[in-house]
Order: structure tokens, then C-alpha cells, then sequence
DNA sequence: CTCCAGGGCAAAT
DNA sequence: ATTTGCCATGGA
């Protein structure tokens, strides 16, 4: 069996590694990967094992090196995907490009922001508890609370001095004792829902395969909010971030309030209209004019 | 101390 | 059908 530590996968074109690893952590501590020196460290379980590895930008590729074992064809093949998914590698974003270019107020992210694609949460069950966490509180305690819970119930990996985490299954957050829950000061209400989708999960109703094998957005945006602690906002952030649904929107999300403010496109939060002219520019590409509004909130 | 934060639910208009 | 009250607590 060919082993290998290393490999690389081509890049599209309008992209960037360095925007990608530079909005993977922002100003946050997301304990789902690091960033150092420009180079995205993460794990990954596969077939029993967990696999650790880095990324990095080259010309026209990126490199991928194991920090552990050597990987088999069938390993690789697996991080491959991963990593092309979770990258949004396969899409041409070149008509979304031409959208943000013909609209004045957001023309300057074209440069600004050059090769930034749709980060994804490959992971459903991730995707939407995340979101549930994130629900309302500001988003460093939001990181602090995933913080808690990922590193008591999620399993890891230790390399040098680092530890590294697969998000917790559904069993193990079903299974977790509330009181610790509330304990790592996760609001009862934020319990309740949690454990819901866990047993959604467990109980085989909701899985990745077959909400995106449902034909329209608005038939996966139900499909979810069908679930108690699973609003419009939930729902299609996870919708954008793990199946990468692009046609919807988190509406009611104060992100994308403040940065069209911030670009001077809406005076009044509650003028529901004038945000839907907006979108209405970004027919197709709505979730990643949300990614570009997001990413302009925070500076380098 | 006050107000807000990458919401959602349920009760009250 | 739309608005309000509430949850819950760190951050600014």
C-alpha cells in the first residue's frame, strides 16, 4: 500500500489561500483549527483514526503535509475532498465577481478581498450546533462556549505543544450531563436545542445526504426549521456554510446589518425592503455577498 | 450602569 | 399577522 505525508491540490482561478487562512481566524479563537503563520493546521477523523495536517499556499496549488502518519491513497483522497469542499475549490466565482463589481458601494471587496471563498462547515451536525451556540450572544463568548464543550467532549490530538479537536459526535452532546452543560454557561434554552438535533441525528430524521438531496432551498429551509431551537437564521446559516446552498440568507443576522450601515446602504434595520433590493443584485451568489458583508466587518 | 450581541420561542396584541 | 417579553451573560 503507497504510503505518503504530503500532497497538493490545484487552485481556481479568483482564489486566495491567505484570505481563506486569514478569515478562518479573524480576531476569534476557533478551537476547530489554527492559523499560524499564514499556514492552517487542523484534524480530521477517518475510518477509526484521526489525521492531522497542515495547509499552505503556494503559487498555483496548495500543499498539504501530514504531522503524523504517512496516508494512504484512499486517506488522501478523503482529505482531498474535504479540503476542495471546505475551500469552496470547485466553483467558478467569476459572475459573482462581476455582480460586486457593477454595484459601487461593494465594488472596492473585489480587490479588497481577492480570493476569499465560502469557508464551509463541512459538517452538519457541526454547522448547526455551532449556530445554535451563536445564537444572539456576541460572537467571543459564542467561540469560548464552542471552546468548552469541544475540548470536554470532542476527541483530540496533541502535537508539540498543541491540541487539536474533532467536534463532538451527537451521542456525546445528547449524552452530556445538563447541569455540566450549564456549568460551561451554555443557556438552558441553547441545551434544549442542542440535544435536540443531537437525537435528531441519532434518531436518523435529519442527516447532510438527505437535506441536500431535497430539490429547493425553501424544501431544505423547512426540512431544518421543523426543528424546535431551529429559526430562518439557523437554518440557512447552516444552508450557506455546510451544504453551501447559495441562495440563501440569514435574515434577521445583525452582521449583515451593521455592514451595509457601514457601507451607507441601509439607514433603518427594520426596512426589510430596501435589504431585499440589495440581495436582489446578488441573484445566485446571495450567501457569498453575506461571506464578503462578514468579512468586511472585521479588519486586518 | 446601560446597551448590545452573526436568535428563537411563546404569549400578547 | 405582528409585536413584545423573555432567556442569559460576556463585552464594550
Amino acid at each position: 500500500m503507497p504510503v505518503k505525508k504530503s500532497f497538493s491540490i490545484p487552485v481556481p482561478a479568483l482564489f486566495s489561500f491567505d484570505e481563506c487562512a486569514w478569515f478562518l481566524h479573524r480576531n476569534f479563537d476557533d478551537c476547530m483549527h489554527k492559523v499560524v503563520d499564514g499556514k492552517v493546521y487542523k484534524a480530521l477523523e477517518y475510518d477509526g483514526n484521526i489525521l492531522l495536517f497542515s495547509i499552505e499556499g503556494r503559487k498555483e496549488h496548495i500543499y498539504i503535509k501530514s504531522l503524523l502518519d504517512g496516508w494512504s491513497t484512499d486517506t488522501i483522497q478523503f482529505i482531498r475532498r474535504y479540503i476542495v469542499e471546505w475551500f469552496d475549490l470547485d466553483r467558478d466565482i467569476q459572475v459573482f465577481y462581476s455582480l460586486l463589481a457593477s454595484q459601487p458601494p461593494f465594488q472596492q471587496m473585489t480587490e479588497d478581498y481577492l480570493g476569499l471563498r465560502l469557508i464551509g462547515i463541512n459538517d452538519l451536525f457541526e454547522a448547526l450546533a455551532w449556530s445554535i451556540i451563536g445564537q444572539q450572544i456576541n460572537l467571543k463568548f459564542a467561540y469560548t462556549l464552542k471552546r468548552r464543550l469541544v475540548e470536554k467532549l470532542g476527541k483530540s490530538v496533541q502535537w508539540q505543544q498543541h491540541m487539536f479537536y474533532i467536534f463532538p459526535q451527537p451521542s456525546a452532546i445528547l449524552t452530556a450531563d445538563d447541569q455540566w452543560l450549564r456549568e460551561i454557561q451554555l443557556s438552558s434554552k441553547k441545551i434544549e436545542y442542542l440535544k435536540i438535533v443531537a437525537a435528531a441525528f441519532i434518531d436518523g430524521t435529519l442527516s447532510k445526504e438527505e437535506l441536500k438531496s431535497l430539490p429547493t432551498s425553501e424544501a431544505r429551509h423547512r426540512h431544518l426549521i421543523r426543528l424546535k431551537g431551529i429559526g430562518k437564521w439557523t437554518a440557512n446559516y447552516a444552508l450557506m456554510k455546510s451544504i453551501k446552498d447559495l441562495n440563501v440568507i440569514p435574515h434577521g443576522d445583525i452582521g449583515i446589518y451593521q455592514a451595509l450601515e457601514n457601507f451607507g446602504m441601509l439607514a433603518n434595520r427594520k426596512d426589510q425592503a430596501q435589504i431585499e433590493n440589495i440581495f436582489a443584485n446578488f441573484d445566485g451568489w446571495e450567501a457569498y455577498f453575506v461571506l464578503y458583508l462578514w468579512r468586511s466587518l472585521v479588519n486586518k
